[in-house]
DNA sequence: CGCATATGAAAAG
DNA sequence: TTTTCCTATGCGT
């Protein structure tokens, strides 16, 4: 479920685990490609995480090395707690360990699957850091709404493939993506510089409480408490018994299905190689004067 | 059990 | 535009 509110919430959650404490890192079935990195950071203390878009950052003590974590489509990095450390399942690309000196217990972090899994130099962190855009879920000036208003109200491009830019956005992915420009009701094909400014300043702010929220649950959660009960209906009939992962949405994979407000069925279609999910009836359309 | 699919992004061609 | 990374889940058999 990689999306920004994913990482900043593993950046506390780390944070929170092994903050201030010593680590054992390894690199159990890394097949070679981390096990140097790993090593550099054995026997350091954690001092702390943060994200900004998608990507993590963890800072060491003692090195000014910074570990970058992306977790890609499918990455996961697990935390938990035992009092016997399990053997590593799977391909773990890097395992942090801190056990506590009083009770012996152990907390651990396995990571699976991360599409980049490095050492960065503080210069090279300040590089990616730069090519992305604000991220709704830092503070201050790192999550300028503005900067992306620069590059959307310029461009000739469809919302819908701007807001999946990560130097246009940082952390936005295609579950925010398609239920932001439904709640906004706003056609995920008009071209950006088709928007108005006041516009755009409804869904940075709608997205900043979204993706908090995303944080605080750990999932996506954006149907509102009007349209709750329906969404709940609809989930269930697919869900045939079984518990529900995933967040309540309004048009995120339910193609076909009735749009929760309207009941007109939701729409797919590929678009620069993600599936794009609206509601033709809540978000028409949009035609510039050109074309009207 | 096997197989298709997924919330991403960079590299390859 | 296609391939790669190679995890986890959901579904059909």
């Amino acid at each position: 479920m990689p999306e920004g509110h994913t990482l900043h919430r593993l950046a506390i959650d780390l944070t929170d685990a092994f903050g201030g404490s010593v680590v054992a890192a390894s690199s159990p079935q890394g097949q070679g490609r981390f096990e140097d990195g790993a090593a550099q950071l054995d026997g350091r203390e954690l001092i702390a995480a943060d994200a900004w878009g998608k990507h993590l950052f963890v800072r060491f003590a003692g090195t000014e090395l910074v570990l970058h974590v992306h977790l890609g489509l499918y990455g996961k990095l697990r935390i938990a707690g035992a009092d016997v450390l399990p053997d590593p399942v799977g391909q773990v690309r890097l395992r942090l360990v801190t056990t506590d000196r009083s009770d012996g217990r152990v907390t651990w972090a396995d990571l699976r699957g991360a599409t980049a899994c490095e050492l960065l130099t503080p210069e090279e962190r300040d590089a990616l850091v730069a090519r992305l855009g604000p991220d709704p879920l830092r503070e201050g000036a790192d999550a300028d709404p503005d900067r992306a208003w620069a590059r959307i109200g310029r461009s000739r491009k469809s919302v819908a493939a701007l807001l999946m830019e990560q130097d246009v956005v940082a952390g936005i992915g295609n579950v925010y993506r398609a239920e932001l420009l439904f709640r906004h009701r706003v056609d995920p094909f008009r071209e950006g510089r088709s928007m108005r400014v006041g516009r755009w300043q409804e869904m940075w702010a709608d997205l900043v409480e979204l993706m908090h929220l995303g944080v605080a649950v750990n999932r996506i959660e954006t149907v509102r408490p009007e349209h709750e009960a329906a969404a709940r209906a609809a989930a269930k009939q697919y869900e045939g018994g079984r518990r529900r992962r995933s967040g309540l949405s309004y048009v995120y994979r339910r193609d076909g299905q009735p749009c929760l407000v309207c009941g007109t069925q939701v729409r797919t279609e590929v678009l620069v190689a993600r599936n794009l999910f609206w509601c033709p009836r809540c978000q028409p359309r949009f035609r510039s004067r050109a074309q009207r």
